[in-house]
DNA sequence: GCCTAAGTAAACAGGTCTGTGTAACCAAAA
DNA sequence: TTTTGGTTACACAGACCTGTTTACTTAGGC
């Protein structure tokens, strides 16, 4: 039931697997670039070659880098997919799929935040994007909260995205996929507090992580 | 009481005020403007002209740029001073210096976490320097909890600060000062699930922030 | 007066970056 | 066959970056 990755509620941070046009190749390598090595690291020579095409070729396609980044955030704005699963494991599922990602040798924070981070807050493209996932999570926390009857969804939307962020965060600095643990701990405390009903035998081992803990 | 900043448990983010020596001149300069525009984003021409001195000067007190950003960030590493007050309140007044930090209007996030983004994980030094004052923070939340006679402080000091990082990675983005307050409310949630006894009528309004809260 | 220390100005080296211009190439469509 | 569109290779402009060099000035201490 947890083999495939189509339970993430998120799927943001993982590119879809086809190469196909031109187009799109020069994404998914700019995507891979930009995410590990930051997006002011890289230049669009390095992506050119990385592909193997001329610079000239990456301009027919993109008419600037600031054009590139911007289409790099938006492919990184996958919304969540449906899913018939009661609503409190679906947001306890979260912090499982954080932990599945923390846990991965190419997990480098949240794209959105680094973005903001890097360019800074006069890049008001950038922002824009980020204060949209941003939000698109946090009313996806809202909604099954809703669909949960708990009182004041927002609010605990609100704390839920605190958790995840602050989890993303540590994790860049530590490197310790168990933040995601400790953020899904905290979370069923403050559902259990909303008069959320939380199975504590759900507790799912989730294969342990290719990097060592500490 | 709360009329000086003295009762910020944290002045990580806060320079010290008096500009002295040469180097402490560079140094506050440096600060301001990596801080604020990021570190990629400036130059040391930058920082000697902004300053008023040449170039040759800034190289005399420090040996490259690297040096530059990793005294940036040491003088940004201020460990928490001892207080007074009671562990419980301690703790909360976290939340109320980070929301009255967020609601000024050149706060820009956690300079440790943008440095690490920004500078990627090849940059040791940095990471370094990062990792330990993540943890000094997580500490000094641990030994607090120890005086209130938490049981396992350790998972509930990282709970904490998965809630500070979260709300300084929202108001980075969001530019809300509200998140502040929401970490808080979730904090106490927290607090109470571990015994800890949490007045609720210790709500400080905390001077409405300078920034529109959307 | 003289020496030293520190600062200034300006050029420079060698590198990177974004973005453009140009000429040649190649394959498929008309 | 001819045309057309996408591609390649490569040079280039103009800007910015880090770090060094050279020569000049200034101020204090002896």
């Amino acid at each position: 039931m947890l083999l495939s990755s189509e339970q993430d509620a998120f799927r943001c941070m993982a590119p879809p697997p086809a190469p196909q046009t031109m187009k799109e190749r020069i994404l998914e390598t700019a995507d891979k670039l930009f995410y590990l090595q930051g997006i002011r690291a890289i230049g669009v020579d390095t992506i050119a070659a990385e592909i193997g095409i001329s610079k000239r070729t990456l301009y027919n396609h993109f008419p600037s880098k600031d054009a590139l980044i911007a289409a790099y955030l938006e492919r990184r704005f996958v919304h969540a997919r449906p899913s018939d699963k009661p609503p409190a494991e679906q947001i306890l599922a979260t912090f499982d799929s954080l932990e599945r990602r923390f846990a991965a040798k190419d997990f480098r924070g949240c794209p959105f935040v680094n973005a903001v981070a890097e360019l800074g807050p006069q890049d008001l493209a950038v922002k824009k994007i980020a204060i949209a996932f941003k939000e698109s999570r946090r009313l996806w926390f809202r909604d099954r909260l809703s669909e949960l009857g708990v009182a004041n969804a927002d609010a605990l939307a609100t704390q839920l995205v605190l958790l995840v962020d602050g989890s993303i965060a540590q994790d860049l600095v530590r490197d310790d996929p168990a933040m995601a643990r400790a953020a899904k701990e905290a979370a069923k405390v403050l559902l259990r507090n909303a008069g959320v009903d939380v199975s504590d035998g759900a507790e799912r081992p989730a294969a342990s992580g290719k990097r060592a803990p500490r």
